[in-house]
DNA sequence: GCACCTGGTTCCCTTGGGGTACTATCACGC
DNA sequence: GCGTGATAGTACCCCAAGGGAACCAGGTGC
């Protein structure tokens, strides 16, 4: 696994392992039950807040609004407010989102395969 | 995604999106920072309590016991004490952890290339 | 005026994460 | 026999994140 636990004075290549490392920040975001679902989501296209909020069964407005700023914050999805009425506001994948969505598809669709909820 | 969104009475296929099936409980007992990473540090074979202390930089004893328990308790990772001196207590990837780390590294792999930390 | 739509925010409470200290058990050195 | 050390946790406390419900702003239709 990633041998390289030498010194971690900054980052190399495979260092989630180390604590100090912004990867594990990246990780932590991604790594979270209600991000994997809503790049899910995006993956087929820009959606709004609404959409967004009852395709993610369970999520509270608050929460999907905090992820979403942070996923936001990290480039994976762009916020595009349209100045209409009633207000639209459009989430969408950005290229690196986009590209983060391949591997969380991955592991969704492994979950859906290995839980044998029966 | 996933288009069946019409009961959600039990499990059908691609329902992660669905609040009520037990696959929520799988992604979230998998998107989340300290299983994919003990996952992967247990790639390499089975670990001891304290390795993957040291190993998984920054997790507290406490949490560390949490995690490992749950993924114990969803048949992910085995536990094995040892009646020896000082005690030693191992633990290992099932066959269905070793399927669910494949998803995970790729995750990892993921962030550990696209994070331009520099 | 009033209800209604959207995209949030605010409040409160519970849960879980995080850190530190501490425990139990036995081997070993003296 | 006594103190020291190693291991694998647990107990305690605190704080941030998660979850639920209520509420708000701005404008439209009736």
């Amino acid at each position: 696994m990633s041998a390289s636990t030498d010194l971690a004075d900054s980052c190399g290549p495979g260092d989630v392992y180390t604590a100090m490392c912004p990867c594990r920040d990246m990780l932590d975001l991604l790594a979270n039950k209600w991000s994997a679902l809503a790049i899910g989501a995006l993956e087929d296209g820009p959606q709004r807040f609404g959409e967004l909020r009852r395709q993610l069964q369970g999520i509270s407005p608050k929460v999907l609004s905090a992820s979403l700023k942070r996923l936001e914050e990290h480039d994976l999805v762009t916020r595009t407010v349209y100045a209409e009425v009633p207000p639209r506001v459009e989430y969408a994948l950005t290229d690196l989102g986009r590209s983060a969505a391949v591997p969380l598809a991955a592991l969704r669709d492994w979950v859906e395969d290995n839980v044998t909820t029966h």
